[in-house]
DNA sequence: CCCCCTATTTATAACTC
DNA sequence: TGAGTTATAAATAGGGG
């Protein structure tokens, strides 16, 4: 039972590297628990192996669902129907950057990190539901990255308000493996590159501009 | 230099809990860093405490800003402009749904890990700018819980495009501000819960429907 | 605050079943 | 393959500068 000391370094032989991830991450959780539990801090952790189907997340679900519960009531104000074409056309400017995205997609190690982390953040905060799908992750970057510009522009007095009760969520599922299953075109064309300011919301006018505190 | 077993409670003490705090965040980091080296996989952790603005996150943003520059390039088409009611319409919506969060906002601990959360999502996977704000977060709930029922609702073959080279990141970020500056009108109304279902994605078709792997 | 020191606890590499 | 065992490496509590 001699100990070597640890080198830091990739574990080839498989079996090895698979003890030792379960080891590591079980003490790694613990660790968190007790940093959490010790001193009373908010902290979040993933790992994404090949061991497992699912991210290993800390800490549970539980403790996360408090604050989605918090959010549930968004859907109150609705029945509005004039709003089709609008949704029509975001839907298809989705459609058309996560298309945009899949294709400069490359490395798998960090496509599969993108899936993780927004499949959590997705499951924690937004649906809590029995269709999530960690493949359905991909279209979260991409909606993250357009909601900025196609929504968050100006301020009007003019409210309309949504109809949510349409929703099909099969209908979503299906649509989101379309997008992820013919995947990998691979051109990672240097010109479709832009900074990432013109990303940023923006508000025109109607908020108080003297709250910058 | 006795050393106590330790007991797993909060550290009462407050300067002990930093220093407690301190050591096990700074070994958190280094075991995260070995398992990632060790077993070769994607993980990721964030831990937000009162002792430091902005929240401590493993990896650096280094590694996931190699993921955020492949969609950076999602701006390249644009220049329309018809869109503006659209815009205006949606950036109403989202105030009203932020300001309806807003209310319902008690619990300081998860609220404050809500913004953290998102926040790190944001800077990470969004904006790579100078202007992030853990204060900005509170708007990324409300945009990751609207935009499905507000933007991923149909399929029609029309694409539209966006002028992104308008975008003023200060004022967006005063606007963030006014939202969150008046904060905890603490109603928390039950009538305003509504299922999770309801809030996931749709798409009605455009959408091959056969592809459900 | 930060790093350092050291006794001690804790994590875990290598091994066995 | 996974669950125990044990000796050793590593982390860290308490204290000092």
């Amino acid at each position: 039972m001699i100990r070597k000391k640890v080198k830091l370094a990739y574990i080839t032989n498989d079996s090895s590297r698979k003890a030792n991830y379960k080891k590591r991450k079980k003490g790694l959780m613990r660790k968190m628990s007790e940093l959490s539990t010790l001193c009373g801090i908010s902290a979040c952790a993933i790992m994404y192996s090949p061991y497992e189907s699912q991210p290993e997340v800390w800490p549970s679900r539980i403790g996360f669902q408090q604050v989605l519960s918090k959010f549930k009531m968004i859907p109150e104000m609705e029945e509005r129907k004039n709003l089709v074409n609008q949704e029509s056309f975001l839907s298809q400017r989705i459609v058309k950057v996560v298309e945009q995205l899949r294709k400069d997609y490359k490395d798998k190690r960090e496509k599969e990190m993108t899936q993780v982390m927004f499949n959590n953040i997705y499951d924690k905060w937004v649906v809590h539901g029995e269709s999530s799908s960690s493949l359905s992750m991909v279209a979260l970057p991409s909606m993250m990255m357009v909601m900025p510009k196609v929504i968050l522009r100006t301020g009007t007095e003019d409210i309309m308000q949504l109809d949510v009760k349409k929703m099909d969520p099969m209908k979503r599922q299906q649509w989101i493996m379309e997008l992820m299953n013919n995947n990998n075109n691979n051109n990672n064309n240097p010109q479709t590159h832009v900074g990432g300011e013109e990303m940023m919301f923006q508000f025109d006018d109607n908020i108080n501009p003297n709250n910058g505190h």
